[in-house]
DNA sequence: TTTCCTGTGGCACTCGTTGTCGCGAGCATC
DNA sequence: GATGCTCGCGACAACGAGTGCCACAGGAAA
């Protein structure tokens, strides 16, 4: 190895013409404008001065688009279990991991709620969203197998990393849904509520009729 | 209404040529032999004797064609929640509904695990399988809302009913990769897993290191 | 200048999906 | 048994996502 950087960082051919970043920036104002479906390769390649070839060589496809760096932040998420107190109990260590996970910049908030909006809600990208959360369940169940000494396959580790993930995926769409609340917050109490085994709020579910 | 039926149960145009379950099993046996993504709607067709354009007025997709009568089957469970009794606690009901719901015959137990690898393992049906998930959640979110008094769309209706379904994922997943386990036993004890918020066998989790 | 390396983008092709439209095959009615 | 009505079939064309191929552009190094 040891044959690209001669020295100094100094790059080799030619220069590339865009990048991830400002494609995603290009991307999601035609999204806003004509929607995502009705938004083609084309128009984006267009808007951003490239060939449609060349978009393709950016992001794998079309959907992979609004999830702009997510496995960076993935791997942000993954140091942050590994820096949790071996004593602290493991529903509880995950729920500090997500909700600082889904901690944002109050001035980058509305651009991730933007980007959740169609993830959320627009079909094509729920479905092939689920792709992606493979990949930050993986992380999850890394750290609930190494809590529990098991294969990160084994069952329990799926389960609790689904089951998180669910709870997360409703707390967002809760969130979407009433803008004036905190995600945060929302995250952290049905997180709570997924580690008493929804016992709280639903001890009591046997009332009237 | 009352225009179709003449008195009988009498048909009026030209007579389908096929129907749903045939062309399910045709495409099933393509799948087995050259796997989901070589298939084409094409062969499909060619193999069910009929025209690539009437394929999908049976399926509204490719990815469709794998979750036969999902539909149907989502309307009876919806009638099992109906007739829990009302003194049942909320995640028992849940529980035994949903064990229940994926109770199957013998005999067509190794069907039912060739869909469900191919639901599970194929990254598109993987994707799309989300929208029908959306389905299966929507029954159990209005079991809970009913039960707890709250909109369908409140935040714990929606929470329980995505956390039940990343449970049931694990548990599928779990069976697919065990053949010799038992399906219904596997989602037993995850969903009790669940009530309890992995609470049993995770409790002492603040091990050495 | 020449060589080499890396990114670009046009071209052609496959495949899923959809709209349109004419045709075919049954039933009912006269 | 001709006619009309319906409903399903399937050919055709078109669009858009995604991919392999390949020639070319433009910078760095020799």
């Amino acid at each position: 190895m040891g044959r690209r950087t001669s020295g100094n960082g100094a790059r080799r051919g030619r220069r590339p013409a865009t990048s991830r970043a400002e494609l995603e920036r290009v991307a999601f104002e035609l999204f806003a404008e004509r929607g995502f479906d009705a938004t083609t390769i084309d128009d984006i390649a267009a808007a951003a001065n490239i060939g449609r070839r060349t978009f393709f060589r950016y992001f794998g496809s079309k959907n992979d688009v609004v999830w702009g760096n997510f496995t960076e932040q993935l791997a942000s998420m993954r140091s942050r279990f590994a820096s949790c107190p071996p004593d602290q109990p493991l529903m509880e260590a995950i729920r500090d991991v997500v909700v600082d996970f889904n901690r944002f910049d109050p001035q980058v908030v509305p651009w991730h709620r933007r980007r959740m909006e169609l993830i959320l809600k627009v079909p094509a990208l729920q479905a092939h969203s689920t792709l992606r959360y493979a990949d930050w369940r993986a992380v999850v169940a890394e750290f609930v197998a190494q809590r529990l000494g098991t294969e990160q396959d084994a069952l329990l580790p799926r389960a609790i990393s689904h089951a998180t993930l669910g709870v997360c995926i409703a707390a967002y769409e809760h969130w979407l849904l009433h803008p004036d609340t905190d995600l945060c917050d929302v995250l952290s109490r049905m997180l709570a509520e997924l580690a008493a085994g929804f016992g709280a709020s639903v001890a009591a579910s046997t009332p009237e009729r």
